[in-house]
DNA sequence: AATTCAAATCTTGTATACAAGAACAAGTTC
DNA sequence: GAACTTGTTCTTGTATACAAGATTTGAATT
């Protein structure tokens, strides 16, 4: 699909799921070649991965494929958490009957999800119905923004949850949570929520797996240039200035 | 100044202390002649403040300074809230002692605040140094990330904020309660802070008083056509369709 | 062999011409 | 007079040529 809309969704999807690699250079004559289209709508779509944290932009030099930011997801989650307990909380304590349909809309997107774990290599459709189980519980308590609002800082948690899912099968614990989430939202049981979903968000925030696992993908304190290091880990980085800022 | 960054702040300005009303048109030439300067550059900055909420676009006609949407100030407002409650409590209840430098700069930035109070006309400075205040809360908790991920979303809270200073001198009782936030944290209080906070932030969100006074700034649902009707409130509004999203 | 310096070649940034949708106005038709 | 048509003139969207910084290349020099 040749649209804005189109490239820009498809490089985001290219970089959620690693197929672009962290460090991978996005030129603008090369992006405008692949899909037949001229630099400047390519501009505007380089912009908004840009903005929303999917690339870096050195001017004058290049824009290269951000590494994921641990500090960032730690944030984000943080943010996650706070809110999340919050609204759930509220829809849990809520005095007037919750929605029918709400509660309906919910067991729905859990089905899907549980659907996906059945099939392999299914990663992608969990992690979409993930989302939307969230998305739906923002949408519930009219917090539709704040849910687009943290959207946009998404880049770096979204591809960190990718990776971490890989670790181990805990799809089916995810599941589970969401499980009791619901529980207590029906039940009206607001108490447990907020051990729940501390737990849920923060899964473990195990930045020693990544570390070990994928260093070449994070955004790393620059690290001293040890001499003659063969490790495949440090192989293809190159000493990166700071991306400027957007505000 | 004629480069982007400043040609931003510039139109920032305008728009948040309403120089440039709502509904007023950003054409591309015009802008890009008194900026002197191309439509090219020019459009980017566009999309950024699009991107930030100050201006709406409509395709292939025009770009038009928002509306305020109070929906979008009360979600501001209850992220604020959740969030600084927290924040504000850490500081407060935190074991390890708050670096000594920080109570110093926070204190800094009261005085600042106090003495813009006492100039006449000084809105725009007490505003200043309002935000950071609170920009420092965020930053002494480790939450700068936050706080400019939610100044991404703030133009209608903004505006909202200058038109609502202008109902009565509340900026006394608004440095108040900022003294008021710094003793308890400083006293390790952290039982006041919840309400501190609430009130402090959802000021009254008295949607009648700009209702009465500044009906032409908001972004209403659509009113129903009232036929022979002078008032200057109604005049220059046109029918508006939505903006396109950027996701 | 190592260093230096300049030119070639990358990259993005800017200006501008042109394309095309949207709104408006005037004239035509009924 | 009302509805429709058409042409003009707005607007932004796109393509492209050119400018200018950053990097690399490679030859000349020591």
């Amino acid at each position: 699909m040749s649209t804005k809309a189109g490239i820009l969704q498809q490089l985001r999807s290219e970089i959620l799921t690693l197929e672009l690699k962290p460090g991978s250079i996005l030129s603008e004559t090369v992006l405008s070649e692949r899909f037949k289209i001229s630099r400047t709508p390519l501009r505007d779509v380089l912009k908004q991965l840009a903005h929303e944290g999917y690339i870096d932009v050195y001017p004058k030099r290049g824009n290269l494929v951000s590494y994921i930011d641990l500090e960032s997801v730690e944030q984000i989650i943080y943010l996650r958490s706070i809110l999340e307990k919050d609204i759930i909380k509220n829809l849990a304590a809520q005095n007037v009957s919750l929605p029918l349909r709400g509660i309906l809309e919910l067991r729905e997107i859990l089905n899907k999800q549980a659907e996906a774990i059945r099939q392999d290599h299914a990663h992608e459709a969990f992690l979409f119905w993930d989302d939307a189980f969230h998305k739906a519980l923002f949408a519930l308590a009219g917090r539709v923004l704040l849910w687009d609002l943290i959207q946009q800082s998404n880049a770096h948690y979204a591809r960190y949850r990718r990776l971490h899912l890989l670790k181990k099968e805990k799809l089916e614990e995810i599941l589970d949570e969401h499980r009791l989430i619901l529980e207590c939202i029906v039940n009206r049981d607001a108490e447990r929520i907020d051990d729940l979903v501390r737990h849920h968000l923060h899964e473990d925030i195990n930045a020693a797996y990544l570390l070990e696992n994928f260093a070449e993908y994070l955004n790393l304190p620059r690290l001293e240039a040890r001499e003659s290091d063969g490790a495949s880990a440090a192989h293809g980085r190159k000493a990166r200035g700071e991306a400027e800022a957007d505000g």
